[in-house]
DNA sequence: CTGTTAGCGCATTCAC
DNA sequence: GTGAATGCGCTAACAG
C-alpha cells in the first residue's frame, strides 16, 4: 500500500475553515441543523464534500456521552435461531443511527461478566441480551450503568430493566397439552441443556403431571445430537409415541434416526420441534414446531432502546410476544397440497 | 430504575488517586506493565477493583488512534452461508482484543458507500468485506484510509488490499466437469442474481462450452425460489438430466419440487448445490454440493488484520482457500450406511 | 442565528 | 521508574 498517499483525515476544523464558519457552527450544521440558517448549512455541506470529511464518533461520543453504539449478546452467532432477531435488531438500530456490536456469551455463562466488561469499555448507549442476565453481579453492574437494557427470548417477573420475550414454561405446557389431546401417553423429551430449554421441559412435565424419559444433549443442539438422543430414548422406552425436541435441528435428527430404523413418522412416532426453522416446513415429513417471531423481538428491542435513549418514558417495558404451535405432518397433520 | 443509585463511572483519575500514583502511572500499569514496578502494578490493580474501573475505549482510542474495532460487512446477517466466517472472525478478533461491528450491505450494493461512511466514522482499525468491494469510489476511499482491508469469499487479481477467498469461476467449472464426467448432457442452472453466483455460472458455461437453460432468482435464494426455478427449467427442457443450483436452499427447493412432481432424484434428475449447509448431508436424498471452509476464511481474515495492526509485514496477503465437491446421493452417490 | 471557552478520559510526548 | 503538561476531535454550556 502506498502509504505516502494517505492524507490525514479531514476534521471538522478543516470543514469549518473551508466553509468560513466557526467550528461549532459546522458541528451544529451537521448534527443539529435546526439551529443554523439554511445558507450556512449549504456552505458547510459543500465544505464536507470538498474535504471528504467523515465525522469521528470516538471524539463526538467522548464529549456528548452518546456513543450511538448498542451491544448485542448472543450465545453464539452461528445459532440460526436468533438470526432473525439479530437481523431485525441491526436494521432497526441502523435506521435510528445506532450500530450493533455483537458479543458471544457461550452457553455456560462463564464469560458473561468478562464479556460485559469488554463491552462496557465501549460505553454503549444500550444493551440487548439474548435470554436473561444470569449472574447477580452482572445484573447489578448493568443496573448501575444506567443505560437501557433489554433482555429477550425469555420472561421474568424481575427483569434487569426491560424485556421482550415469551414464557418457555408455557411453551412446554402447550406442547404437552397438544400431545395429550392427541391421545398420546408414552412421551419422551430430547432437550438441550441450556436454561430456556430446561424451562420448556419443566412446563411440559408440569402439564403431563409426571416425569417422562428425557435425553439431554449439550447446547447448542444439532441434528447429529438428535440422532443420538432418539437412540437413548428408545432404550428407555422402545414404544414411545411422541417426542418433544427443544430445537428443530434436534427434531430433524430424531426423525432422520427414526427413519433409519424403519420407524414411520408420525404413524409409529410423532415429533415436535421448537423454533420453526426455515427447513421445518419443507422436510419430509414436514415438522410440527413452535413458531416465535424473532424479527419482532429484535425490532421491539431496538425500539425500546431508542425510545429510552431519546429520553422518552417507555409505556410498556415488558412485552410478551407469545408463540404458536405450527401443526405439520410430523404429528399427523394432513400434507398440504404442494403449491408453487 | 433507581437512577439515584447511578454513580458516575470511575475514571483512571479515580484509580490513580486511590492508588496514590499519578494518572500516567496508572495508565501504564494497565496497558504497558513492563514500564512499571511490580508493587505499583499491584497497587493500581487493587484500586481498579475497589473503584470498579472500566476503561473508556472512546477516550483511549481518540488519543492513541487505535479503536480496537473492526468492521465486518456482509450482504445480510440472516444468510447462513457466512455464519461460520462471522463466527470465527468474531472469536479470533476477540482473542486479540478487537471487537467486530457488523454492517449489512444488501445484495444490490447501493448502500455500500453510505454504510462505509457510517462505519468509518467509528475509526475502525480494519475492515473485512464479504465479497469484493464493488464501486471504485468505495475502493479508493478504503485505500486512502490506510487501514487493513480484507476481501473474502472471492478472488481478484486486483484486490483492494488483502484477500482470503477462492475462485467462483473454478467452482462453476468443476461442477460442470463433474456433470459431464457422469455423462449428463441435458444440463440446467438455477442461480441467484448476485455477483459471485454469476461467476460460478460463467465458469460452468465455459466448461460446458455452450449456453444452458437458466432460471435466475433474486438473491438471497431460498427453498421457495428453488421450487419456482425448477418449474421454469422444466418448461425450458422437460428432460433435464442434471441441475446446478447456486445455493443449498435453492437446491433443496429444486429437489422438493421434483419430488412433488413425481421425479426421482437422482434417477430422473440429478441436483448439485453450493455451500454445504448443515442440512445438506441429512436431506433425503442427501445433497451433493460444494464445500467451502468458511470458518478458516474468518480466522485467516482476522489474522491478517491483527498482523497488520501490530505493524508486521504480512507474508501472504492473498490466500486461496480452495473448495471441494462433496458427492452425495442427489447425484447418485451410494447412500452411506447410517451411522450414529 | 453564531461564536468563545472549556473539557470529555486517556495516552503520547517530554522531563526528572 | 515515575510525573507534568499537552492535545486527540468534538460538543455542552454559556454568551452575544
Amino acid at each position: 500500500m502506498p502509504s505516502s498517499f494517505i492524507l490525514k483525515a479531514a476534521t471538522l476544523h478543516d470543514v469549518a475553515r473551508e466553509a468560513g464558519v466557526s467550528l461549532i457552527t459546522a458541528s451544529r450544521a451537521l448534527s443539529n441543523p435546526t439551529l443554523v440558517s439554511e445558507k450556512t448549512i449549504a456552505r458547510v455541506q459543500k465544505a464536507v464534500e470538498t474535504t471528504g470529511y467523515i465525522p469521528n464518533l470516538l471524539a463526538g461520543g467522548l464529549k456528548s456521552k452518546r456513543s450511538l453504539l448498542v451491544v448485542g449478546l448472543v450465545p453464539a452467532i452461528s445459532v440460526a435461531q436468533f438470526l432473525p432477531t439479530v437481523q431485525a435488531l441491526t436494521q432497526a438500530l441502523d435506521e435510528a443511527g445506532y450500530q450493533l456490536i455483537l458479543g458471544q456469551t457461550g452457553y455456560d455463562h462463564s464469560r458473561e461478566e468478562a464479556l460485559l466488561n469488554t463491552m462496557i469499555s465501549r460505553r454503549p448507549d444500550g444493551i440487548v441480551v439474548t435470554g436473561l442476565v444470569h449472574s447477580d453481579a452482572a445484573r447489578d453492574k448493568l443496573r448501575r450503568l444506567g443505560i437501557p437494557v433489554v433482555e429477550t427470548w425469555d420472561l421474568s417477573d424481575r427483569p434487569t430493566d426491560m424485556l421482550v420475550g415469551f414464557s418457555h414454561v408455557k411453551v412446554g405446557g402447550a406442547i404437552a397439552g397438544y400431545f395429550l389431546g392427541k391421545g398420546w401417553r408414552r412421551l419422551g423429551i430430547a432437550t438441550g441443556d441450556d436454561h430456556r430449554a430446561s424451562l420448556r421441559r419443566e412446563g411440559f412435565l408440569a402439564t403431563v403431571g409426571r416425569d417422562v424419559p428425557t435425553a439431554t444433549v449439550p447446547a447448542p443442539s444439532s441434528l447429529a445430537l438428535g440422532r443420538r438422543a432418539l437412540h437413548e430414548l428408545l432404550q428407555a422406552d422402545p414404544a414411545l409415541q411422541a417426542i418433544y425436541c427443544s430445537s428443530d435441528p434436534l427434531a430433524q435428527g430424531v426423525i432422520v434416526e427414526a427413519q433409519a430404523r424403519g420407524l414411520r413418522v408420525p404413524e409409529d412416532i410423532a415429533v415436535c420441534g421448537f423454533g420453526d426453522a426455515d427447513f421445518a416446513a419443507h422436510m419430509r415429513p414436514s415438522l410440527t414446531t413452535v413458531h416465535v417471531d424473532g424479527a419482532t423481538i429484535g425490532r421491539l428491542a431496538a425500539q425500546l432502546i431508542v425510545e429510552r435513549c431519546s429520553g422518552q418514558t417507555v409505556a410498556q417495558p415488558v412485552v410478551d410476544v407469545g408463540f404458536r404451535i405450527v401443526e405439520r405432518e410430523s404429528t399427523g397433520a394432513t400434507a398440504l397440497p404442494d403449491q408453487l
